[in-house]
This record gives structure tokens, C-alpha cells and sequence, in this order.
DNA sequence: ATATAATTCAGACTATAGTCTGTAGTGGTT
DNA sequence: AACCACTACAGACTATAGTCTGAATTATAT
């Protein structure tokens, strides 16, 4: 599944960034409780949250899908 | 806005593998429909979303959203 | 042990992604 | 004119993205 692949790869951006999930919810305009979806591969971004989520994670959303890409076909 | 922006590419993309929005449709599992709004800038995919569009149009996903960033911010 | 920050989880909700069926327009060809 | 392939558009619908409030857990540290 692809939200598991972008919920973790989320989670290490944030950890990496050294943000709490309500700190990122904050710097990317998205709820608190929908980071915490995200990262569970509860949820799925549209690409509109993946790029407000890029920014506020200061990478660029090209390279937040080149790790999703080869993290999915080793996945199923 | 996002949704523009992609639409223009993808429809960039459909021309140029010389598909027709129906054909596109079948090959990414999406409907008919929907890809005549996305290309119209009517609705901005999902991430699986954009990931169906790139495999059925034989790119890869992260240099579909690097020419959704290039034109992103020259956009508004 | 007890505060405190961080995360998970629940439920109810709104907004929008995505489907389905059909019809109306658009443009090319004979 | 007629036909043909393609696209736009409408409307009603289902599925899921994303919000909001609050409470229950789970760390982390003092």
C-alpha cells in the first residue's frame, strides 16, 4: 500500500526536522490529527498536502516521491 | 492553483504518448471522466492517483512532480 | 510517582476525489 | 450533408481526504 510507504517516510522527514506532529500540522496548514493518519497509512495525501507538507518539511516534493517510488515496488 | 498546473502536464504527457483520454483511462484504471476534469483543472489527484497516471504514461512519478514544482511557482 | 509533552484514537462532521451513465458539442473525413 | 472519434459537460452518486473536539495512551523527564 502506498500510504504505509508515505506515512513512514513522512515520519522520518519530521523526525529528522525535529518536529512534533502538532508543530508540522501548524507549518503545513493541515490538522493535527490528519499528520497522525498520515503517518499510520491511515490516510493518503492529495498532492496539494503532499506539497504544503514538502515546504514545511523543506524538501522538495520531487524528492519526497523519488524515496516513495523505491520504497514501493520492494513493498508488495 | 496545483490542480491547473498538473492538468496541463498531464495532458502534455497523454498528447505526447499519443492517447486518447479514454485510452489513458483504461490504462491507469481511472475513468473516463475524471481524466477529462483533471486535464481541466477541475480536480488535483491523489497521490496513488498520480502514481497510476505515471505508470500508464511510462514516467516515473517524481519527474512528473518535478514539472509540477518547475511550473508551480510561476504560477501564482 | 507525578507532571508534562506527544501521540493515538473515537466519533461526527464537511469537502472533495473518483465513478457511472448519458448527452451535447467539436473537429476531421468522405 | 453524414459519419466518426474525441472531448466537454451535467447530474447523481459512493468513497475517501481532511477538520474539529476531546479524551485516553504512551513516552520522557523530573
Amino acid at each position: 500500500m502506498i500510504a504505509n510507504v508515505f506515512g513512514k517516510i513522512l515520519r522520518k522527514y519530521r523526525i529528522e526536522n525535529q518536529l512534533s506532529q502538532e508543530k508540522l500540522a501548524f507549518a503545513s496548514n493541515l490538522d493535527r490529527t490528519y499528520i497522525s493518519l498520515l503517518e499510520r497509512g491511515l490516510r493518503q495525501p492529495s498532492l496539494e498536502s503532499l506539497f504544503k507538507l514538502s515546504k514545511a518539511l523543506k524538501i522538495r516534493p520531487n524528492e519526497f516521491v523519488k524515496r516513495i517510488e523505491d520504497n514501493y515496488e520492494n513493498s508488495n
